[in-house]
DNA sequence: TCAGGTATATTCACTGGTCGGTATACATAA
DNA sequence: TTATGTATACCGACCAGTGAATATACCTGA
């Protein structure tokens, strides 16, 4: 295997995360997922145990890179806090646009698990979202003080995760915008309460 | 058929619906639902063209009395506008710690029909989600002014489909009330924002 | 009142196809 | 020779949907 080069088992997980994001877990076979692969279903399952365990993995590749994309969106933003916040959703409402954007596929796999709350992809999911969560508190946390910080983060993730859910269903990417602005005002409001608390 | 008894196409519609959203779309099969209702599948489909056009029933029965019971909540809250609006997820999260709550069903179906953008269930579940919008639209309206409380109704709904989705995904309710809080503040910010016009 | 007909409602048995997963055999390289 | 990896072919279970026959309720005309 040459540098930059993927393993089958990697060739496999990009394979099934395409497939799984972009139709869903339950609607994905597995004879798909080999055929994008290039490998037959026997080698599928010379590299994993199960389909179980592919849903996991195809997860668990994605937690770092999404969280990457945030703090980039994030980082590049101009302007005061509110508003290199609200240009996380910004960023996210022009990813919205793109015909093959299906929402957040942590929480879409979610639903599909519903009653599946120790699969292994659940963990990852709920891992991932506190991951998010952490890192906005901190971000947000010089600004908002320590007590503030964490339930602000906590606000501003149930705007972006409700943002992703309506917009599934309306396909109307405005509704992504008007999170960004629910989600500045309330910074907005825990910074001016932070301030009168000095 | 007597006064109180149920239609057999009903008999389906209901035991479809405690299926489909127990489990999910995808996850029950018609042959399931035919003998939950206590008929053969082939009655199933002397009744319903096919199960898509079941799961849009689905969605159809569950409308109204979903939109009449986020009216009573908000009815038999207590306080003022913010307190009440914040009553309707002190409500929400009270439900979600039954252990039969999934989560928002419309939503849910949404997830599972993502490809399917002119499937009858979506259409019927953007015009619940539009009528829940429009009817706290117009109890915020006295408070907040007609340009103001469209919005923010757009804001209450993206953090009460937050919190479904989240919810579904950490199964922990304090989330909800995160997000009850978070309402009351936008619709408080709001109501300081309008007196300020006057 | 009742015979005959028609539309509604229901049943059993079945089809073609897909699913996740496996048995077995073959290839290659250390 | 042995561990690693791949291929073909297959399995039982399940799934959405169907064919053909039958039961029930209601209507009409005599």
């Amino acid at each position: 295997m040459a540098k930059g080069e993927l393993s089958t088992r990697e060739r496999i997980v990009e394979a099934a995360g395409k497939l799984f994001y972009g139709e869903g877990i339950r609607a994905v076979s597995l004879d798909a997922v080999a055929e994008k692969a290039g490998v037959t279903k026997r080698t599928f399952y010379y590299h994993f145990r199960s389909k179980d365990d592919l849903v996991a993995a195809y997860l668990e590749a994605r937690d770092q890179p999404n969280l990457a994309l945030f703090q980039r969106w994030f980082a590049v933003a101009e302007g005061d806090l509110p508003a290199r916040v609200e240009g996380i959703f910004q960023n996210l409402a022009r990813s919205a646009r793109h015909p093959k954007w299906k929402g957040c596929g942590f929480l879409r796999t979610s639903v599909e698990l519903v009653n599946l709350p120790g699969h292994p992809a659940m963990v990852a999911g709920r891992a991932h979202k506190k991951r998010v969560e952490s890192w906005l508190s901190e971000m947000l946390e010089p600004e908002v003080g320590t007590g503030a910080a964490e339930p602000l983060a906590q606000q501003l993730i149930l705007l972006m995760d409700g943002a992703f859910s309506v917009q599934l269903l309306h396909r109307d990417a405005a509704y992504i915008e008007v999170a960004g602005q629910a989600a500045a005002n309330l910074v907005r409001a825990a910074i001016t309460a932070a301030e009168g608390r000095l």
